[in-house]
DNA sequence: ATCGATGACCTCCTTACATCA
DNA sequence: ACTGATGTAAGGAGGTCATCG
């Protein structure tokens, strides 16, 4: 859908990808709008996969009112909150024994689909990850909690990743914002956590970005309805006073050019009267057209007129 | 060639926890 | 100390896709 200022039978939806956000999900607006240095409008975030794509910025960042919305939407999703607020205190750290062996198996597991045939469904291997840790001396005050100490009524515990942590999750994010199997044991790997947390930032992370996106977009709709809302005035009040022209043509002999625009009656359309001041005959014939004084327009855009209006004006 | 089972991975929604004002 | 708001790690449901037998 190209969007235009040009185009005048508009009608908006609103209908954007937020309508599948979670009601808890009241975050305000929090817009980074950038002025691009360049028209190229693109941006800065990572690429989605084509599927994953919000339709709005595809489509409406490109266009005019869009230039002025450039979005950082991979800045704006990172952690907003001050480095001081970070502990700096990993307390991920898993034992090297366990770091190796959800290494060795994540690496079973790095070409695409080939499996560890022991554990069946990801559930069960999902509870495998969190129970497997039995030796952990920081067990009791970190992640490693299985399906069955939940099921007891302990809570689960959640902590935080690390601010080097979640720097390196972030920075390996705005590469590439899904994780072959390759990539994430290197993540793994490098920072000391297992398979399923980093596959969890990144999933995460696509939220915070699609949400991010989703509120960006609709701030883009909430602005380009204004502006449309204001053509559409403006136009309105033209259609009045070309309606009213229509009605007492002799009125209008005696009027100025209401308006900053005028219809030519041969071709019904309208242009700007600011310019028709500057008398250029047709050169589109040398026969004088019979309202050839009124070929002094200048057709910046052709704008479709409703029925009623589609009658030439009387105007000598 | 077709089909069902299986696993990996995804999105979406939700919950639980940590942190801050 | 308490509390509500907010950010985020993680769980679960359900979907798609590739692979295998």
């Amino acid at each position: 859908m190209m969007m235009g200022k040009d185009d005048l039978g508009l009608s908006l939806s609103l209908s954007s990808s937020s309508s599948s956000s979670s009601p808890n999900n009241h975050l305000p607006l929090q817009l980074n709008l950038t002025i691009p240095s360049s028209s190229s409008a693109s941006s800065p975030s990572p690429p989605l996969p084509s599927h994953q794509k919000t339709q709005w910025s595809d489509l409406l960042v490109h266009s005019e009112i869009g230039r002025v919305l450039d979005l950082d939407v991979c800045g704006a999703a990172a952690d907003p909150r001050p480095p001081s607020l970070h502990r700096g205190i990993d307390v991920n750290q898993e034992p090297p024994g366990a770091g190796e062996r959800d290494s060795e198996e994540d690496a079973g597991a790095s070409s695409p689909n080939s499996t560890l045939s022991s554990v069946s469904g990801k559930r069960a291997e999902r509870s495998y990850h969190l129970g497997v840790d039995e030796h952990d001396p920081d067990r009791d005050c970190s992640r490693w909690v299985s399906d069955e100490e939940d099921g007891e009524g302990s809570p689960r515990k959640k902590l935080r990743l690390s601010k080097d942590q979640a720097a390196i999750l972030e920075e390996s994010f705005k590469e590439h914002n899904t994780l072959n199997p390759k990539q994430k044991l290197a993540l793994v790997k490098r920072l000391n956590l297992r398979p399923r947390q980093v596959e969890v930032w990144f999933q995460n992370r696509r939220a915070r970005t699609k949400l991010k996106q989703t509120e960006v977009d609709c701030e883009f709709l909430k602005r380009c309805c204004e502006t449309l809302t204001e053509e559409n005035r403006r136009l309105q009040k033209e259609v009045q006073e070309l309606r009213a022209l229509k009605v007492s043509p002799q009125l209008y002999m005696h009027m100025t050019p209401p308006t900053t625009l005028t219809m030519c009656p041969s071709c019904q359309r309208v242009s700007n009267s600011a310019t028709t001041t500057a008398s250029t005959p047709s050169p589109a014939t040398d026969t004088p057209h019979p309202m050839s004084q009124h070929h002094r327009f200048i057709h910046h855009r052709p704008i479709p007129l409703r029925p009623c209006l589609n009658m030439p004006l009387q105007r000598s």
